[in-house]
DNA sequence: CTGTATCCCGTACGATACTG
DNA sequence: CAGTATCGTACGGGATACAG
């Protein structure tokens, strides 16, 4: 595994069922967004991204300021929704590890289209 | 049907200067989602989505549930970040028209591809 | 018609202490 | 190492009333 991500971007290329009014739309994108909404969500699923796996303590190291509670708690949100895996090593100490589920992963361009928004802000005209 | 944006996805396409740490990336999807954090704003970018320019009454109407104080305080913060603009027209009765601006149009790509993530989901092996 | 001004409440988050 | 439990607070947002 480990797949970096190079090819995600193709995924049901036949195009999806299109929403019928603005207000259905605009429903599907606040669920998804739903998923993402917490102070950590995107800090975690970036350190996770590339098929990244990373221990509880590696991702407590990498993301600074964040506390105990809160990393469980985004990790939890993350793995209920679906988007990130959780591994438990039967061992002492113990070892847990969290890495990205194939839909976590294909999150990756939707985020991108993201960044290169915001990328052009000011490039355009004040319109 | 409705396809809003079959041509507004050529924007910088030869690329954008490119986060270097995870922490980077994800504070700046951070920030554009901030600007679309808010209980009615996708609402309204969907309802203007297409040019469609739209009376602060006709956008009262068209989505409901909203009240007068949100619907201000959400046209007023996307218009701050410069994603609606607004126009004021010196009449009686008051007359004020809402639209999106060319960044705020370029926010149909990032969003449709949030909308095709969702859509996929299910449609991926558990991993 | 197009807004302002208050009051109120739920909840997401931070700080801190404790545990198998 | 990898969590759980509890308390306190800031803030987004709903309800309502008023105004140019």
């Amino acid at each position: 595994m480990t797949r970096t991500h190079e090819k995600v971007g193709d995924l049901p290329e036949g195009g999806y069922d299109v929403p019928t009014t603005p207000g259905e739309a605009a429903a599907r994108v606040e669920q998804a967004l739903k998923f993402l909404d917490g102070r950590w969500k995107l800090e975690i699923l970036f350190q996770l991204f590339g098929g990244r796996v990373q221990r509880f303590s590696e991702l407590e190291r990498a993301i600074p300021d964040v506390s105990q509670k809160m990393l469980i708690q985004q990790l939890r949100g993350l793995e209920r929704d679906g988007i990130v895996r959780r591994v438990v090593y039967p061992e002492v100490p113990p070892r847990v590890e969290y890495a990205l589920t194939e839909w976590g992963q294909a999150l990756c361009p939707a985020l991108d289209a993201l960044l290169r928004w915001a990328a052009v802000r000011g490039a355009l005209p004040v319109s």
